[in-house]
DNA sequence: ATAATTTG
DNA sequence: CAAATTAT
């Protein structure tokens, strides 16, 4: 699955929004825990970004 | 090919 | 610095 619920992102903007990211997936070097990922694409202006998305989100 | 992301 | 991802 590419994603099924909302998460909420600080955008590039610098607001608070409820976005779906389009991808997610661990980044986590070998060993560590790391984090989980998402690319977003800020409504306001278009531009992609990533961002840390939840422990328990569903990947 | 690279920036950008998180964090220990 | 490492790791995965992908829009740029």
């Amino acid at each position: 699955m590419t994603s099924s619920k909302k998460v909420k992102v600080r955008t590039p903007a610098g607001k608070e929004a409820e976005l779906i990211p389009e991808k997610t997936w661990t980044l986590a070097p070998r060993g560590r825990k790391g984090v989980k990922m998402g690319l977003f694409k800020d409504p306001e202006s278009g531009r992609y970004f990533r961002r840390k998305i939840p422990d328990d989100y569903p990947v």
